[in-house]
DNA sequence: TTGAAAGCGCTAACAC
DNA sequence: GTGTTAGCGCTTTCAA
């Protein structure tokens, strides 16, 4: 006796029993497969109705289909999880992700790749079949996991382009583009001695952010702005404000570029005893946290982190379905929020 | 002929044949089943050694045990996704949820339920055997989600004491012994005239720091201090600080039930012209990222929030292994992090 | 204690 | 176009 049988949940068998078919014609609307009949796709749709029958993903996965499921792979240096976790730029990445993914009726799986060995487990995981592509997530430019999946051709798709070029798709912003809508701005507000605290040089972003801006400053007719490098953090924002201070005492604009950096720079400012914006203009980039909790609230370059981190799914989801297409890449554009520093 | 067998990832089948056995031994083995042969269990671990073999999970799960896997459920009322996800806070207890999980060789899925059918979804997920059981972290204290996982009998276990008492585990902060810890720092710096401003009152955290502050103050007898409302935002302490001041003009100490609350005080008392601590302390709450970055720095009830999740994640994992435990709690206790403004 | 064998729910040849 | 059938890799009675 096989018991609670009505408690189960159903499953192809039953749907073909009402359908009056048999499991591999239900397959094969479910799968929506072409070559079935109207008539029949139509008795078939009405028997998953009232059965309210769902495939079961695991069996699915171990006929040697579609895992059903996507990896969300968070990369990084050994031991920096914590530090990529906080950031509030995974959170947003990761809602856009899992906000797409669900209207496919998908949920990724999260997968932590924090050493070397961890990255080669999560290419592993995905190419044991558990699932059907990865959507990668690096903390360094210079990460090694994009080869890896490129290397085992696995379906994946970055966040950001990767300092090392390699054969795959990834979404990323126009950080040329943000930047020079900071220069624009500072100019505009009639800003004539204007600096800028870059990113660390073997990030791509801050590469493309500096170069950003100097290109949109030598159209203003200022080749020659300050640069001071920072680190990203709030205390490398501090020591290169002072330091641009020091070297250029009657300078009026800074862009940072991000807003942390652009919030230790209001440190100094502030320390140095030049008002924001009145005598320094200040603006950032990201539109993260630090923007509007900082006083004065930093104006700042945002990027539509959400909208990017869907189309990464959909770029991933695409890869799956139509594999062996070529690598695609799409940026997307930066808008200026205007706030208090500029 | 089948093509690259050589290729094919390991399977049961490969190990047994190594080792000289039966495929049900080789499982007997592999999930620790003490009836083995203590020669046979070693002869077979040497099998899943030089064969690399590694369980496949799909087959497991058909096969009707375990999902190995886990999901870990953001639940949050209609739409409020990107705010949860653009909180640092949901960051750190993911980052300590999947950090733990990882020793354990499991990667969570996640799972959005930001809706009532969402959450009906979320249940269904697990009830389908996606997974062994879920993690759930939500935005509101009455989430109806930890209900419905415990009608259905699911293992679960919660992020913060849920509102609607049910027989649920969860682990939770001593958020009475932190605003302890505010009220005391307050008290021996020196202020006399010490004022809150609180959460929300439907928000069970907001209660209990409110709560664990006036039972403090009372001992430092004082059993009256003011009491302003804010709802967590920064323009909430924000305003909240100004009506504070307004009604005790010579009060020299604020506790802010979070960070956000104390950044906007923060702006409110500059706006007053009162210097922070000199004229006025203030301590928030969270040690979360505007804590650093306000100016002053904050000093700041911090919370062990990836410990919390990664006892989280054992307390399930635990659960899925014991069926039928009772409901645990377990209580962190908070510490108070020094910086300048108190 | 060990092995043989029956599925778990689904997909994909292959035959009709 | 549709049905039949052979697995996918694993767990788990049931015999031995």
């Amino acid at each position: 006796m096989r018991p609670r049988k009505q408690h189960r949940t159903p499953t192809l068998e039953d749907v073909a029993r009402v359908a009056g078919v048999s499991r591999a014609t239900v397959s094969r609307v479910v799968n929506g497969v072409a070559t079935v009949d109207a008539a029949l796709r139509l008795k078939v749709m009405a028997a998953v109705d009232t059965t309210g029958y769902r495939p079961n993903n695991a069996a699915r996965q171990l006929a040697g289909r579609k895992a059903g499921s996507i990896a969300l792979v968070i990369s990084g240096s050994d031991g920096s999880a914590e530090q990529v976790f906080g950031d509030p730029f995974f959170g947003r990445v990761t809602g856009g992700v899992v906000k797409h993914l669900r209207t496919k009726g998908i949920h990724p799986t999260l997968v932590l790749a924090d050493s070397e060995s961890a990255r080669g487990e999560a290419v592993d995981y995905v190419r044991r079949g558990n699932a059907d592509g990865a959507l990668l997530v690096s903390t360094h430019a210079d990460d090694t996991l994009p080869g890896l999946f490129v290397d085992a051709g696995l379906p994946a798709v970055l966040f950001a382009r990767p300092a090392l070029h390699a054969p795959i798709s990834y979404v990323d912003l126009a950080h040329e583009v943000g930047a020079a809508l900071a220069a624009d701005r500072l100019v505009a507000r009639g800003c004539r001695r204007v600096a800028t605290i870059a990113g660390p040089i073997d990030v791509p972003a801050a590469q493309d952010r500096l170069s950003g801006f100097r290109q949109a400053m030598a159209r203003h007719g200022e080749p020659y702005a300050a640069v001071a490098y920072g680190n990203f953090t709030l205390e490398s924002g501090e020591l290169a404000m002072a330091d641009l201070l020091a070297r250029t005492p009657d300078l009026d604009g800074v862009f940072a570029a991000n807003d942390l950096m652009a919030a230790g720079a209001l440190r100094a400012l502030r320390d140095a005893g030049r008002a924001v914006p009145a005598d320094v203009a200040v603006i950032g980039f990201d539109d993260s946290a630090p923007a509007s909790t900082s006083t004065p609230r930093l104006t700042t370059v945002a990027q539509p982190l959400e909208e990017m981190a869907a189309e990464m799914s959909r770029l991933l989801l695409d890869q799956i379905t139509h594999a062996g297409t070529e690598p695609v890449c799409k940026i997307f554009d930066p808008h200026l929020v205007l706030r208090d520093s500029a």
